[in-house]
DNA sequence: TTTAGATTGAGAATGATTCTCGTTCTCGTT
DNA sequence: AACGAGAACGAGAATCATTCTCAATCTAAA
C-alpha cells in the first residue's frame, strides 16, 4: 500500500552534484544547498548576500557556469538586466516567471494545463507560418510582489 | 466612402520626434529613421552597424534612453542580454518577440486573439491567487530564424 | 597516503553602458 | 535673418558586471 505514495526524490546537495558527475567541492555545495533552501530562483547579488563572503565573486560566476553547463541549474535574467539562477531538480515542472518591478524578487508560477495546451497549438501554427521550429518558450509577468507593493502603500 | 478607408497615420521621424515635444537633432533623426526604415526591433549593435559611424556611441546610447524617456521606443533585452529597441508608433499593436538562437535577430508576432484573451483571463487569476497587480507580460519564443535555420543546413 | 588533475581565490582584463565636460547645435526671441 | 540661453553632442574617462589568468589548494581514485 505504501508504494502507492511517490515521496519526492530526497535530494541534497551532495547528491545532485553526484547524479551530474559534477566533483562535490565547498563553494559548489554552498550555491546548491542556498538554492535548495531558499526554494526560489535568485539573482547573483541574492547568491552574493546570501553566501556572505564564503565564496570568492569569480568563484560564484564560475560555480554558476559550471552547474549550469551540466543542467543542475538554469539561468535566465530579468527585465532589468540581472542574472538569475535556478535549480532544477527531478520534481521541477515548467512554469514561467513573475519580475517584481521594485524590488529584485522572481517568483515561480504555472498557468492552466489548458492554456498551456492551447499556447503550445498556437506556437505550432506560428512555427508554420514563419517557418521556424520553437526550441523553447517563456511568459514573463512583470507586477509588484507582495511587500513592495504593501511597502509602497496600497 | 473614401472615408472609411483607415489610413495608417503619416509618420516621418521629424513628426515623431515633434509629437513627443522632443527637439530634433540629427543623432535622434538618423535613429528614428533608421527604426522607420527597418521596420523591425535593432539591437544596439544593429544600430551601431547601420549607422555606419555617423554617431557617437555615447550618443547613441544617450539618444535611446532619452526616446525612451520620452514614449517614442520601448526597450528590452534578448535571452543573451543584448539591449533591443523597438519604435512605438500610433499603429503599433500588441505583440510578442522571437529570438533566434543563432544570429541576434528579433521578429515580432502576435499571438490568436482568443488566445491572448484566455491569458489575460488567467492572468487574471494569477493576479487574485498571488495577491499582486500584473503591469504587462510579454511571451517570447527562442527558434533559429529562417536564414539562420538554412544556413545551418536544415 | 599519494598524486595527477580539477577547482579555487584574488585580482587583472574585458565589454557594455553611463558619465563628464568642453564644444556645437536648436529654437524661441529679437 | 541673427542672437543667445539652454539643450544636445562627441570623445574619452569612469563604472559595473562578468570573464580570464595563474599560483595555491583541494578532490578523488589508486
Amino acid at each position: 500500500m505504501a508504494s502507492e505514495i511517490k515521496w519526492p526524490t530526497p535530494q541534497d546537495s551532495k547528491s545532485l552534484l553526484a547524479s551530474k558527475n559534477m566533483s562535490v567541492t565547498k563553494p559548489r555545495l554552498i550555491l546548491v544547498d542556498l538554492l535548495l533552501t531558499e526554494k526560489r530562483p535568485l539573482t547573483v547579488d541574492q547568491v552574493v548576500r546570501l553566501s556572505s563572503g564564503k565564496l570568492a565573486l569569480s568563484s560564484i560566476y564560475r560555480v554558476i557556469n559550471d552547474l549550469k553547463a551540466c543542467g543542475l541549474i538554469a539561468e535566465f535574467t530579468t527585465p532589468e538586466n540581472a542574472k538569475v539562477i535556478e535549480l532544477i531538480t527531478s520534481d521541477s515542472r515548467h512554469h514561467h516567471h513573475i519580475f517584481c518591478g521594485n524590488c529584485d524578487s522572481i517568483t515561480d508560477f504555472e498557468i492552466d494545463q489548458q492554456l498551456e495546451h492551447d499556447l503550445a497549438l498556437e506556437i505550432g501554427r506560428i512555427e508554420t507560418k514563419h517557418s521556424i521550429s520553437v526550441i523553447s518558450h517563456s511568459l514573463e509577468l512583470m507586477s509588484l510582489c507582495i511587500p513592495c507593493k504593501e511597502k509602497l502603500g496600497n
